[in-house]
DNA sequence: GATGAATGAGCATTCATTCAT
DNA sequence: CATGAATGAATGCTCATTCAT
């Protein structure tokens, strides 16, 4: 890569950087893109070249940061020996969870994108497909002593009720803290999981 | 009511439709005071009469517009007979989905701020008590034959994977399209009250 | 009138000077908006009370500044007894190229779209009728002791041919100064006029 | 002429056909340098190499269209073999009309500017003389039977009548559609040849 | 209470021009 | 010669909010 790339690279990070501390703390209404390229330390129309608009980098944010969540999680299912799809899957809605809990703004940020765009992710980054959660999730699956029917349903129940019922417990402790909820919240994913199992 | 303030009512319930029907079809952000005070018939100044701001109209109709799901649900559901706690809950559920599934806007407007605003509904328009529709749920679970723990969490578990999963089944049909995701999505239902029962 | 209407009309009319002083000047391209607030004392988003955009005020005063110009030509006409249509015609040219001969600024404004402005002017301004300087010339045929065909081609042809022959001469003396290059230009004009006598 | 004087006279060539083509069809304002140089296919800075700014490339352009317009219309009329200055001068004209009305986006670019671009071109260019077609109108003059006098004037007061008009009439068809108008406007041309004929 | 003219800060976006490579 | 990333001044336009009537 010459060192004109370089550059070009460093610069569209440096926007990203900026744009979602900005967009963690003030808010994305709330944030102009002269903010932006004012914290990036580069000229308004730097920005255009990277992006279309605000929302444009939004969006590529959201997506990204997603992406980084649900790795971090299978990074650390990797390293211990969790057995069995129940404990796989709890053990990634577990870890995202906290890290969510430690990161308040993060979570404020993806929101209830988190669902969605967790699975589409690789669609819009367009990135490798090594990196396709949905894929991964499929594996891991298949890989499970168990059948399962209609997985693409059951992870798409799992998911959105992890992230919804999560998003609610951490942000305002209803109708439990989260510490509190975990448990009913595990319980439920057990029985959804139970119920595609062959 | 004196005719001042019968006038007075009706000029706010004006702007709240008029924002409503803007909302719904142009989006919140791209609609302006200047719009909804056009399609009102009313002058500027009087917007800030009745409302805040733009974001206070918009907390108000959606605590309006889910109020008026439930309620309505609610009375469907008194019409008929019912038996059973799982059935009744499932029986709002549909009609809530149904209704939606023919009203995209309404959805795509109360979106994902459905689950919270429905059970803090009360709060938020500060109406009678009769409306509060916790107390109908609470109601309800203690008129069933069976004894249930922790019904709070329950519902709260319920309505959010409903609220969620239906957002993206009815707006995306994803994973599934709303009619063939029901029987999964009341199946889950069943099993988080089954696992509430004492 | 009330005061507030008043108020407005001033308003209007202090931005159509201001920017018709700037556009004779600066030249429309180089005016901008904010100049024309800015001389005229008011606030930008005032200037958007009154006008879509720098060039509907443009078109505006085009229309405004051309008629100006026939209506004081006439009128200066009508002050004197001119006997003929050929020395009535050639009256109001005559009138209009010395006023513009003292007014290099407004003929470089108005320059080449006065010959369609000013007969389309009543349309544009949505004027009263009796601003309308076609049925004005219409009458002044209709009154004249010989009778003409296509008078509409005649005028046109003659307004044309005054208006970009004397554009040049005026402002660049070119092939000659206004002053020697009138009495071919009144010539032609003669022929064409006697070219429609039947 | 060496490689490189090649290319540099292809890549000036390839912007002037790109602005001409977006100049006619975007219009001059709206017509960025960014546009014409991605059209062009070449880089940013190399327009500047060749050009001082839009407006440059603009009056070349003006220039050299006209030019063409004339030099096509000579050879056509060196193709028949036409007598009299009168219908030598009418053929050009009629040559000229029936091109811009095939090519109105041409005829909307020069616009007005025509005539004094026409005259003025050998300037503007800095071609070589033999393009000079003030001269070739003089030698045309000077070779018909009839002596004129004023021949700059009766040059001009035709080229101003006929593109004064002809513009009006193929853009817009008034007063008349230009073919019904050349009959009248060839009419005034003749008169004002005859008026100049010693 | 109701009006709507006026405000002017605020913002997105464009674009001619430069200059290091 | 050619490039194209970077610049940042310039500008059009919006819109929430105020306040005299």
């Amino acid at each position: 890569m010459g060192k004109v790339d370089e550059n070009k690279k460093k610069k569209k990070e440096t926007l990203f950087n900026s744009a979602y501390e900005l967009f963690t703390t003030k808010g994305i209404n709330s944030t102009a893109i002269s903010d932006i390229v004012e914290k990036a330390g580069v000229a308004k129309g730097t920005f255009y070249l990277y992006f279309k608009d605000k929302y444009d980098i939004k969006n590529k944010l959201i997506a990204h940061k997603t992406h980084e969540l649900f790795r971090e999680a299978k990074s650390a299912l990797d390293a211990e020996h969790v057995q069995g799809l129940e404990e796989q899957l709890i053990f990634i809605i577990d870890h995202i969870i906290d890290t969510l809990v430690e990161n308040k703004p993060l979570l404020n940020f993806i929101s209830k994108n988190l669902v969605m765009g967790a699975l589409r992710s690789a669609l819009l980054t367009g990135e490798s497909t090594d990196n396709d959660f949905y894929e991964i999730f499929l594996r891991m699956i298949a890989d499970d002593k168990y059948e399962y029917e209609h997985v693409d349903v059951m992870l798409f129940t799992i998911v959105e009720l992890a992230g919804s019922t999560g998003y609610n417990s951490i942000l305002y402790q209803e109708p439990l803290p989260i510490e509190q909820y975990k448990p009913f919240l595990y319980r439920s994913v057990r029985l959804i999981i139970d119920s595609h199992r062959l």
